[in-house]
DNA sequence: CCTCACCTATTGGTGACACCATTATGCCGT
DNA sequence: ACGGCATAATGGTGTCACCAATAGGTGAGG
């Protein structure tokens, strides 16, 4: 595959702003600079197309297209987003759509998951307490509970578009913590709340389980300030 | 761009089953099956992996892959799938979707549209009512009403993600009327609540737009039937 | 019957070529 | 001088022939 590096370094450059909308690029450009062929420049340039990064025309070159233009919810431009300047703005539009979601999600997990992932959803709730109260609530084990959890709860929803959703989720929390934005230690409301949605869904009471996520959520994104989120 | 309706052609084979999860195809095959050269039919099998729906590998051809290896949120694979069989599964889910993003987008909207949308979803919401109780609820024009009146809140939320969702919320819209699911003539709560939404909105009442928005879209999902979403 | 080596099918990648749409240029007429 | 139309240059679109790499089947041999 070798398009793949070139996808990533023109997805990077536009998501990032390195590029900006109304730029044109050229596939011999593009082949001279990464040293690939046309075809394999052309290739890169349809997958950019199809994220609606770009647009191609005869005699225009490759136009970068308008952010309005842009796939924001496919998971590569996420990433590419979330990697470059302006992570904070998506970091929260991002929290947002998770506060839209989850709580739903939990309340369908509530009715639709297997009794094998109640059980490991109740065992790392309690994981997670476990760390959370040894003072070890700041580090990569900590977290990868917490992104276990919430995508568990994603994809036992029964809704395949939540369970699309499950990999933004995780990106979002993994990228929170490693910005900085977590608290240093996760807040007792935070262990509870974490602990009462499992235990709902594991009873089965979706109104509850919806109720304890949104807690979650709504804490999530007072920590990243309440202001709109922006569209960098 | 002669790979498009092979790239349509396929997407709609495979994500309405007629092509199988594994099985296998060849860019020969595709490109004697539509007339064009490997170097189109590479191209549109690109495309095709970027939306997951497929893998290509030396010798193994070109392998499809089970659903939820797709992006079930990309925008194309939505149509093909709403255009399919399972449309009225592939409609609960996004309802669903729905059910958890419109409400929080008209909260934000409640809080960030400019003073023209604020007016234009007021005129639009009292035009539906005008033509609700006329009696040409069903028709085209109250759709197009409709679709404008969700499109407007989701673009106006101030979150761009939200925004990208305004095109999944129209096919929606636009599907149930098409499919037959909508009642022959709107109830006069739906009427009622549609302008609660745009009031609640112009007069900048976040917590009013939601409720509002919150009580349309558990009409629309109980209208769906109660029934989990499922997969296909 | 199992194992291993080889063979072949099929994708990955390249370069050259013809084609065509679009845009810009420049000419000509008014 | 200005505006409209013809023409040329530019750059994507599509095809072809070719080579490299690889994976999976096949057949021979133990």
């Amino acid at each position: 595959m070798l398009h793949s590096p070139v996808l990533e370094a023109l997805g990077r450059r536009i998501t990032g702003g390195a590029l900006p909308a109304g730029a044109t690029l050229t596939l011999d450009g593009i082949g001279a600079e990464f040293g690939v062929s046309r075809t394999v420049a052309r290739e890169a340039m349809r997958l950019l197309e199809g994220l609606g990064l770009v647009r191609s025309g005869p005699r225009v070159g490759i136009v970068v297209l308008p952010h309005d233009a842009w796939n924001v919810l496919d998971p590569r431009v996420i990433e590419w987003r979330l990697a470059g300047p302006g992570r904070a703005s998506q970091l929260r539009s991002l929290t947002e759509l998770r506060q839209a979601v989850e709580p739903l999600a939990a309340s369908c997990a509530a009715r639709g998951a297997t009794a094998a992932v109640r059980d490991e959803l109740v065992a790392t709730a309690r994981r997670m307490r476990e760390l959370g109260e040894a003072g070890k609530g700041d580090g990569e084990e900590f977290l990868a509970l917490d992104i276990q959890l919430h995508e568990l709860l994603m994809r036992s929803s029964g809704n395949e578009l939540f369970s699309a959703l499950a990999d933004v989720v995780a990106v979002v929390i993994s990228g929170r913590t490693h910005l900085g934005l977590m608290p240093a230690y996760p807040e007792p409301e935070a262990l509870d709340a974490h602990e009462a949605v499992a235990l709902a869904v594991a009873r089965g009471d979706g109104a509850a389980a919806e109720e304890a996520m949104a807690r979650i959520v709504r804490e999530v994104r007072g920590a990243l300030g309440e202001g709109p989120a922006g569209k960098g």
